[in-house]
DNA sequence: ATAGGTGCAAAAGATTTGCAACTGG
DNA sequence: CCAGTTGCAAATCTTTTGCACCTAT
């Protein structure tokens, strides 16, 4: 009937970017990502990273998470299906979670109201055990991880740089 | 320990914001709120209505959805817990849905990872029937549901004016 | 009296758009 | 060749902040 996937041309950046997305873990803020691009060597301006990561999105390749007020996050999706995630929101770091339960309910709501086209959103945020301060005695540092993630929100280890 | 609310003080204005919000059975932005605050006569400053919905947010008193890029949606709360919606896209009305599964899920999900302070966002959209287009025979119009929710996309007959 | 509230104008940010030049199939 | 891409600058949009002036308690 239609083109879910309209077109997407293999060009230099958008296989540049698709693969350094890929090679981030976790979620990442398009401006973020230019930043490392173009630290890591890639040309590419932020206007194109912009649309071909609206692209992704139309094209269900990757997951999409809200950081705070207006500004989204993007994360590779290796596997076909969407995931939901837990993120900490002391570090970053992300991790998918099963949500089989989630889908089921959604479902069921879908159908007994009566609505089409039903889809969810579903993000689940704390704080990871290796950020969390040790009740009684001496409290960890902020982060006991990847030197690297000292970013309060996106800034994944195995991200790029 | 500390003060989950502050302070807030029933102001001219905070009150008449509270008002509107709770008039209106729907989510609202904080500028269309303002709108209407506007036409309905309440001097108010955009400003101060940010300030106090941000406040309403940190009371829990209000559950706040995510619209498109950057803009927050807030929804007035009646009873004490949170609660879920399911949202027409083509609308913008809003219902409650019933959400024990979800809230044990996330629960759970909680305490197998080790996580701490685990909050959870859950949003549903769909189309509802009555902005469903019929298939083959002639379409109705845009939202004929119960009374109390008719709100086309932000700006609804019940909400204020 | 005074801590908290208000509002205007300006600032901040994130994302989008106009447009002319470019490029992969 | 040509539809799709790119990138820069400018434009949008929502939300936040600085600051001087009010106002409940």
């Amino acid at each position: 009937m239609s083109d879910p996937t309209p077109k997407q041309r293999p060009t230099r950046q958008r296989s540049a970017l698709v693969e350094a997305l890929a090679n981030c873990q976790d979620f990442i803020s398009a401006q973020d990502l230019h930043a490392r691009m173009t630290e890591d060597g890639t040309r590419i301006g932020l206007t194109t990273v912009y649309r071909a990561l609206r692209d992704l999105e139309a094209a269900d390749t990757v997951d999409v998470a809200q950081a705070g007020a207006g500004e989204r996050l993007y994360r590779w999706r290796p596997a076909g299906r969407h995931r939901h995630y837990l993120i900490c929101r002391a570090c970053g770091s992300s991790r998918p979670v099963d949500s089989e339960v989630v889908e089921e309910w959604a479902g069921r709501i879908a159908a007994d109201s009566g609505f089409a086209a039903v889809e969810h959103t579903v993000e689940l945020t704390g704080v990871c055990i290796g950020c969390q301060p040790t009740t009684g005695e001496g409290k960890l540092p902020s982060c006991p991880w990847s030197p690297d993630w000292e970013t309060p929100r996106h800034r994944a280890p195995g991200c790029g740089s």
